[in-house]
DNA sequence: TATTATACTGAATATAAATTCAATGAACTA
DNA sequence: TAGTTCATTGAATTTATATTCAGTATAATA
């Protein structure tokens, strides 16, 4: 194997494997010495890789500010179906590749406290629920969306969607919601409150 | 002020702050030191009262189970009428008594990996999910709670829930959801697809 | 009031985990 | 092939933090 082939490899090995350790464990929890056994290599030699534990996370969080600003370059045409997509293809992720909602999870980790203060701004750096009070807007507009406080729904969507993507971490066995459950939270349903 | 006085004052004070505290940055995150700052006492004070943080951490944990328990404990009539009880319960003492949400933090962070196992496992031992999924299939019964697996509906909805109270502790500015919304999740609402 | 118990402190110790480093061997380069 | 670079290791060092401890002050008790 050739030298450039063996680097890249191994970045990418200590990239996947850091991100499945520090979501699954947090960031002070995951020692260095958990991601090297984990990859069978020496502390060392991740310190070679990495100048410190810190950068390897802020690493992390940079690819995450990435595929969140992917998510937000979706095309749709109804604000609604924007919404459904980005939950299925969100959902579907979550199966196929771990890394793409394990994204999404340290994000959200990345943006508490106990985190070094230069990454947290990082992570904060990207936010879905301020865009995404703008699409909503315009589907109550539109009359598809429900009313109310477009920031406030906003965040009761995004909320959900991160409590789904967290706990589907730690009980994988426990069945996926549908997308329309949650996109039930900002969907304007017609009264029929006769029924009752 | 008397001995006994002093001793719960303390021990209230210890246990509200650290709560605070582990909760906005989490168990490994949250310093012994801190604590002791937070409260203008010495560090050799909390070990008077608590053998160990990992003591103290579990003394939370066990309230939390505690007050879990009172949750499942709410009279309803019908189904939904549980949820939307719960819900909208939950999210008025999230302003009043901060403690009462901060304790649905705590638990779903003593549930994760890089908590002592045994206090994991206590944290584990509550489980509204399972709960709430029996209240559901009676809601899909009598028609006021949309058909899918109950397992994966309850987790729908807790998970939002949890989405909620977490992202709210670290956010407090933007505004809570309508209880409505969320539990919009689970709501059977009748059909006129035509409309779309 | 004298004695005892205990709330409390600050400094000392122990420990665990991040980081550094000197040494080794395998791939490049001339 | 000889020399250079760089991936790799394991042990040494540093640092951060939990925990312990010897001593002080304040409330209880006789």
């Amino acid at each position: 194997m050739t030298r450039k082939e063996q680097k890249e490899m191994r970045q990418k090995q200590i990239i996947f494997k850091s991100l499945e350790l520090f979501v699954s464990k947090g960031f002070s929890e995951t020692k260095v010495s958990d991601i090297a056994e984990a990859l069978g290599i020496s502390v060392g030699l991740l310190f070679h890789y990495y100048e410190s534990k810190e950068a390897l996370y802020k690493d992390l969080v940079e690819m995450g500010v990435q595929s969140t600003k992917r998510l937000e370059a979706i095309k749709f045409n109804d604000p609604m179906e924007y919404f459904l997509k980005t939950t299925e293809e969100l959902f579907n992720a979550a199966e196929g590749q771990p890394w793409v909602f394990q994204m999404f999870v340290l994000m959200s980790q990345a943006r508490r406290c106990g985190i070094p203060e230069k990454i947290r701004q990082l992570a904060l750096s990207v936010d879905q629920v301020e865009f995404s009070a703008e699409i909503i807007r315009h589907g109550q507009e539109n009359g598809t969306i429900k009313d109310g406080d477009p920031m406030a729904l906003s965040f009761a969507f995004w909320c959900s969607i991160q409590g789904v993507m967290e706990q589907h971490f730690i009980t994988p066995d426990i069945p996926l919601p549908k997308a329309e459950w949650i996109t039930d939270i900002l969907k304007k349903h017609n009264r029929r409150d006769d029924l009752k």
